[in-house]
DNA sequence: GGCTTAGTATGGTATATACCAGTTGAGAAT
DNA sequence: ATTCTCAACTGGTATATACCATACTAAGCC
């Protein structure tokens, strides 16, 4: 089946090599595809191909319309492990970055509503935060805490961890999680904050967390550009529940 | 930004209303990309934009010269329960299938070598096996095991549960489990036997087993169709390593 | 310096068309 | 009834071309 066979495969296949070798580094800019289109004596549509199946694997990623890129190393981020996003970051040599986008009180979203078991329209915390690495933003969070656990919250100063916010003020932390990883197209909002193309791929993770006394305080929605990030956990295998 | 402004997302917009007000039900095909085409007056290529764009989001699946059906409800998989492929299927009220497809004694690839923290071109067992949910194949799994471990492996019944293989000859099961999630582009092997295009979106789950006395046992790759699950863990939250 | 503005380059979207390569089903041959 | 063959149909790949929307740049202005 299909290695070399198709154009584009050939093309992709060239390419990948470029990278693989290093003459493309990770970071850098591609040349045009009207220029790389030329070069491979192919058309614009056929080499969007080709750069779609390299994205589909994560070795190159594109801003839109700015160019295409090589994509950097992928960060490992490890859901069941309690340390916040800056210090994951940090440990593996990279630079984090966080931008406080909003934080405001809401009725609860239908799927909120759900995951933290509470009725239709009650009012939840809601916080949207950019992440960065190196830079680069990676991901867009909401979160949504429950207002019984947390009163007054927006009093603090967000743009400090909330993990020690909880710890400090609520006497709180994480000591249970539940969470669902879906690959989805980006939505318009994670898209545009995520400079991607509206629907290009990225990965959802989904967050239920618990605290010491196994209350349901908070959850969120992880909206990671998928060529960003590999997902790890390493745990004890449980009985079917 | 973009809901409805651009040709694609308002063709993607209608094909998605249909599949949620259950005018498309789970499972059926669509009709044909040239009919599609004309029925929204607009050429194939835009039309199979809409159609990639809920590929992306595991609305829509397609077979390879087949056509384009809708995905079914995605199973629940959840890598930390100890609980075989067939289990868990038959819990969520759907029908599992599984067909070996090949197994045997080969030098050990560079990833499993790495992964098994074996020696150089050390012999493992490897199995193949296709395994679908209600008919349609959604996982391809090789599993890669320290023959150190499972002397004469080959030698059993390797239609069975491999996990009462495991137990009943050899005094092992899974205890602990490390495992990374990459969504990929599926390789030749992978999509061909799960009927899609040969680097169609999917997700790789990419695990390491450890037995009660912490040995590291197996380790196994499974390749599945991006739409066909959800990845879901329910752990305490661990102190960061 | 700092601001505005127009031009250019880039990727994003779209049309029109053609041929290739498996899948499928109907009909012929057995 | 079973098998074989082939034509029709499907999605897969590819060319050529055009215009749109945004990002960037360099020139002009204050």
């Amino acid at each position: 089946m299909g290695q070399g066979k198709n154009q584009y495969q050939i093309i992709r296949t060239a390419l990948h090599e470029q990278i693989e070798s290093g003459a493309l580094k990770p970071g850098s800019k591609l040349p045009s595809e009207r220029l790389l289109s030329e070069k491979f004596s192919t058309t614009r549509i056929t080499l969007r191909e080709s750069l779609s199946s390299l994205e589909a694997d994560g070795l190159v990623y594109r801003e839109d319309r700015r160019g295409w890129f090589v994509s950097p190393e992928r960060v490992t981020y490890d859901p069941t492990v309690n340390a916040n996003f800056h210090t994951i970051v940090t440990h593996q040599g990279r630079v984090p970055g966080t931008r406080m986008l909003h934080a405001d009180l809401v009725p609860a979203p239908t799927r909120v509503q759900k995951l933290l078991q509470i009725p239709a329209l009650t009012p939840v915390y809601r916080l949207q935060r950019l992440r960065s690495v190196d830079g680069r933003n990676v991901l867009y969070v909401e979160n949504y805490m429950n207002p019984a656990y947390f009163p007054d919250l927006l009093q603090h100063d967000l743009s400090r961890s909330l993990s020690d916010i909880y710890q400090e003020h609520y006497n709180r932390r994480y000591a249970r999680v539940s969470f669902r990883l879906y690959p989805v197209g980006l939505n318009a909002e994670a898209s545009s904050h995520l400079k991607v193309t509206t629907g290009s791929s990225g990965l959802l993770v989904e967050r239920t967390n618990y605290d010491q006394s196994n209350l349901l305080i908070d959850c969120d929605f992880e909206y990671w550009r998928q060529d960003a990030v590999v997902i790890a956990a390493n745990t004890t295998i449980n009985p079917m529940a």
